[in-house]
DNA sequence: CCCTCATAGTGAGGTAACCTCATCAATATC
DNA sequence: GATATTGATGAGGTTACCTCACTATGAGGG
């Protein structure tokens, strides 16, 4: 049965090129964040923050889906490095609230710059229209 | 400029969508791993092995993209769970070769029944045209 | 009120999957 | 045949996560 072979073979190319732009992708994106010596894992708290503003350490746990404890280290380095600052949430006294500073709200404005010019490069490639279908498709995979 | 906003935006928006399902796929791969305890790294290693036939640990180590000191990791997880043999390689007394084994290539095909079906059910809510439109994208960005 | 239980953050310590550097045997080069 | 190179691996490091235990605080019931 050729059909069961071919059918087997789409299910695996699919995932296989899908993995093989993401790690083009990764790459071009560790070259962009290279200069600033950010994580990405840093950048999505960065980002978070941003766009949800400030919120509780769990809060922001939540938002990378990763365990709390790895949030405080997340929070540690950005703290560390000026672009996040620790506050006392003033409703709970347990909790702690993290803020992106001027200066992190200013290094994630180049870093987006820096970063959209790289993403565009990798997806620049593409026709406007593919661009849309793209767009489309993974939506509706991300369900 | 709101001409400006918007390309910034859909700068951000293809490879937030692209993460985001690439976090989908991911879980979906662990999922249908875990019976095997097999990690996605020595899955790769697995597959390359099935695909090209027996090849020295460095030829392995170029297929994986990774050090060559790390490919004798992943061969020594498989090797201890039979899936792979190291044999001598009769040209050259220094190096080694990796072989899957009988059982190795009866996991290996097991592995891609599970995870045909997972890829399914990740890529399967896409209709055939997209399906198709999806791989001829990804492949251009893949160059 | 106080007592119990839950919750927020973090210290301590662990793991997986990579890495580099040094080493050793075998081979290639001159 | 001396020297450089190559293939694999030991030793040890890094990164980005994890779990578990602990402390301080808060919330609800009797």
């Amino acid at each position: 049965m050729d059909a069961e072979r071919d059918q087997a073979e789409r299910d695996e190319v699919l995932p296989d090129l899908f993995w093989s732009v993401a790690r083009r992708l990764r790459g071009a994106s560790r070259d962009a964040l290279a200069p600033w010596d950010i994580t990405p894992g840093s950048l999505r708290a960065l980002r978070v923050l941003s766009q949800h503003g400030s919120m509780r350490l769990s809060e922001l746990s939540d938002h990378l889906q990763i365990a709390p404890r790895s949030t405080t280290e997340v929070v540690d380095a950005l703290e560390s490095r000026g672009l996040v600052r620790r506050l006392p949430d003033p409703g709970d006294r347990r909790a702690t609230l993290a803020e992106l500073t001027e200066q992190g709200a200013s290094v994630l404005d180049a870093i987006r710059a820096a970063r959209g010019s790289e993403a565009e490069r990798v997806f620049g490639r593409l026709t406007e229209a593919d661009r849309a279908n793209l767009a489309r498709i993974l939506a509706k995979l991300r369900e």
